[in-house]
DNA sequence: CTTCGTAATGCAACGTTATAACATTGCGGA
DNA sequence: TCCGCAATGTTATAACGTTGCATTACGAAG
């Protein structure tokens, strides 16, 4: 058993919604948009499940979660974040992951997750003059 | 006015403390140890302060904050998350700055602010068979 | 086609992290 | 002296996330 009609649901809402959504405003989108409302925890196990079949990541800095642009491939996620249209941009970069992962090989760590995040301001958001 | 009594407290129990330590482990670090009792918006403010000065970074993925290595220098910091001892190691690679750089001046976007954070497991932990 | 096991969801309560809004204190300079 | 501002105190509340257990749904074994 696996993509059910909630998750199935979440992730739409996730692909319709400008830029990372939380959960708590997923809870509510789900509750305006068909009828029954369901709880926290419904909404994070299906979060937890797409982010497990690696079609949907969190923001960490924002708490807040996003489709995956390529959830076909291996991702190696990297996103730009804008505080002007609270947007964000997916990015792959396997030159980046190349360099974590030769940091973790000279201090012996083992790696199982990664987060690379930058905050600033978009080209679309500088040309319209959000100081 | 800068660095007050306060400030200096909250740096401290950074350095004293063992790993990335939440704001609410501060404020009762703050309540055990001297006398009297800070609120939540006390903490955030003084941590805020020791951000602005680069003195503190924040975990985003563990919603903790840890002190920085190298204060004096501009710090573009990269942590390792080790799971088993729950502590954090910086380090600095100016190279996955570049890369960031050379992404973001592709996309037009103008950084402020980045995080990079690999979870995972460290030499120790491993050695000691933490599965 | 029933029974059983397990995946998925519902539900209530709670725990943790963070901020808003406003009052108070303390110190330096006009 | 009195004003102004940085810093802190205080109260309440918002936002994010989890625990624990009950219930439902569905496929496979008998």
């Amino acid at each position: 058993m696996q993509m059910t009609e909630l998750r199935r649901r979440v992730l739409e809402l996730l692909w319709d919604g400008r830029g990372p959504t939380s959960a708590y405003q997923l809870m509510e989108a789900i509750k305006l948009g068909d009828s029954r409302p369901v709880g926290p925890p419904t909404v994070y196990r299906a979060l937890d499940f797409l982010m497990a079949q690696g079609l949907v990541s969190k923001i960490e800095s924002l708490n807040a979660y996003v489709p995956c642009v390529h959830p076909e491939r291996e991702h190696d996620c990297l996103f730009f974040i804008c505080s002007g249209c609270r947007d964000s941009i997916e990015l792959e970069d396997p030159r980046i992951g190349g360099l974590l992962a030769e940091a973790a090989a000279i201090l012996g760590f083992v790696a199982t997750r990664r987060t690379v995040e930058v905050a600033g301001m978009c080209a679309q958001c500088i040309e319209a003059g959000a100081a």
